[in-house]
DNA sequence: GAATTGTAGATTGTCGACAATTTACTTGAC
DNA sequence: GTCAAGTAAATTGTCGACAATCTACAATTC
């Protein structure tokens, strides 16, 4: 069926849109902080940045708008989107929701691939909390370790719509600049769920997954409740 | 904070850029089935057929790219999503853990409004399915109590997430050109999620809404098999 | 005849330009 | 000083044009 070409040892080169490329770009900046939530984005300032012209950086803002990202106004353009604390509860809500079922379908199909992967991931987990590596690489690190699970679901779906979350959830962590009080507290919380799958206990891990995502959850809101008032009071 | 205007009597004009509404045009087209899954969309026929240049157009298929409606190739363009068997499966698989989570807060949030709203739309349903209406005016009032569902729960990421699935789960069905025998039955199995519902009972309404949505699964799939079945033999 | 190479036509990708709209500023009246 | 109206600059919305790329078919080779 799928063309299996003799491999003559080349790799294949990304043949990637501009449109995409763009659109990683911005999805980076915004996530990373540079790009303010609230703020305007120019398409000539970002045009002549990336040195493009406006059709791509448009493209690109539509790909981020229905992602969730950015939002439009008609005659107004682009805006990166704000982010409130009940939103944020509210995404957390929708992640629990996701992941609970995630569980149920993962210990269905538990093998050996996925208990090596999210084992590695769990070691990755404790690497980057000892080097007291900058927080976006733990976030990263932490939002693995969930795309992992989603992916051993074998529902790409979950993964989708996971994928989703986390861009929004890293925003917001990155805003906030920090999560738990401990960097440690990361990999520690993730231990118990991938126990409780090697046991095949369901009930168990889904108990330890709901556990680790309300404690962020708890955490991560208050934090950035925190940070509203901070910003509405100036 | 937010000005409220004296109040004239006017509404509100939709000031819904070109964008938008060629986006919408292109969702209903391709829900409807009027564009074949995995059909080419070519931007110059569109955008001729609505008068508009290709710059509208592609920016609308953009939007329509993360929400899952159609994908793109670099260099070759958009086509309309293909949908697999698989793929719908997943797709109903997602939509029960959100719903499950959409009954939870519903209960708790459980008002007058929501109930007014929710029984109104089974009596629309009810309607529809006496006056033996289009295939499509019944999924969408279908689809419509679901989205009321959403909307009552009070985590309105719970809506977002769920008009993306509606947006496919209509696209199949239209593909199937069926759901039900008998028409009467679509209003029927919403019912006892009403019920239980209006008694409160959480468990119940989450095993109403589960066999609502595994009996919708298990015969849009099996007939969407059949259809692939076809496809592939001819 | 099958596979490869070459070529013409069509389609997408990107751009710069102009019209429409918003925004920021200035002016004037009360 | 405050509010309103008017004006100019900046920004977005849309378009048509050209370059880059793909597609389909003809020509060539084995």
């Amino acid at each position: 069926m799928t063309e299996t070409q003799p491999s003559s040892g080349f790799q294949q080169l990304d043949r990637e849109g501009l449109v995409q490329r763009v659109a990683k770009l911005l999805s980076k900046a915004i996530v990373s902080g540079k790009l303010a939530p609230g703020a305007r984005l120019s398409e000539s300032v970002v045009a002549r940045e990336l040195g493009v012209s406006r059709a791509p950086v448009r493209e690109a803002a539509r790909l981020l708008e229905s992602s969730g990202l950015v939002t439009s106004e008609p005659n107004r353009g682009f805006f990166v989107r704000q982010i409130s604390a009940k939103a944020l509860d509210d995404l957390y809500e929708l992640r629990l929701a996701i992941e609970i079922a995630v569980i149920q379908r993962l210990v269905q199909n538990w093998n050996e691939e996925t208990e090596a992967a999210l084992s590695a991931q769990v070691e990755a987990l404790h690497r980057v909390a000892t080097l007291d590596a900058d927080i976006f690489i733990q976030v990263e690190a932490d939002m693995q370790f969930h795309r992992l699970m989603c992916t051993g679901s074998g529902n790409p779906k979950f993964l989708t719509v996971f994928e989703q979350i986390a861009i929004e959830t890293e925003f917001s962590i990155m805003l906030i600049g920090q999560l738990y009080d401990d960097p440690t507290q990361i990999a520690e919380t993730h231990e118990p769920i991938l126990e409780a799958l090697r046991a095949q206990d369901t009930a168990m891990a889904i108990d330890a997954i709901r556990y680790h995502i309300c404690e962020a959850q708890r955490i991560v809101t208050k934090q950035f409740r925190i940070l509203e008032e901070g910003k509405t009071s100036i």
